[in-house]
DNA sequence: ATCAATGGTAAGCCTCCACTAACGGTAAGC
DNA sequence: GCTTACCGTTAGTGGAGGCTTACCATTGAT
């Protein structure tokens, strides 16, 4: 299969992961600030910023004591061009079988 | 957050849905068709499909003793709009983020 | 009516993983 | 120096869910 799909979509899997994700679509914030946000202990935060790291899905940037994450948008567009192919040869299946008919 | 999104999400997360979906992607196929393909057994192919069809990403059709499932294209048509957004919203916060340095 | 084929469901097990608590490490301010 | 703020990591735990085995229902064939 694809591998960077479906590590993508691990990644994604879980809701607070996605909650972080979504958070941080609006742009960079830092670990105690996603922690804030969420009903989840900052460990935790970071222990997803790691996964999220690893799958290509977020940067870090290191600001005094903080450390500000934010989106990758290469590793977003990588991701998204996945998702794409997938839907396309879902739908594409379908048009073919609709017209057999 | 976005509910359809998330539901979505957590069905395509578990990498034995991800590939019954995949499978179904090629055409209709019925329980024991997917089970044969996959390295699980049969009431285990019928809980993913469960699910992904709570999720609307799936459609069953009965059949003599048979059941024939396939990809709902509604569903993920709808999937793919919500993906759609999430991925416009992120590379906008980039860009917006990237100007205004 | 009996039997074979197909598949949904229940119960139970077991693994994985999300989470917290505790610790150590680094940078800024006093 | 000392303290405060912020963060990553480790160890340990609890719960969620994926899988199998067993059972039952339905359909079609003989």
């Amino acid at each position: 299969m694809d591998a960077a799909l479906q590590t993508g979509l691990e990644a994604l899997g879980d809701s607070t992961r996605m909650a972080i994700f979504q958070k941080l679509s609006a742009g960079p914030l830092a670990v105690n600030e996603l922690a804030g946000m969420l009903p989840v202990s900052r460990p935790a935060v970071s222990q997803h910023l790691k996964v999220l790291k690893d799958a290509g899905l977020v940067t870090d940037r290191k600001s005094g004591t903080r450390r500000y994450y934010a989106l990758d948008p290469e590793g977003v567009a990588r991701l998204r061009a996945h998702f794409d192919a997938l839907w396309d040869r879902s739908l594409h299946a379908f048009q073919v079988a609709a017209e057999k008919r």
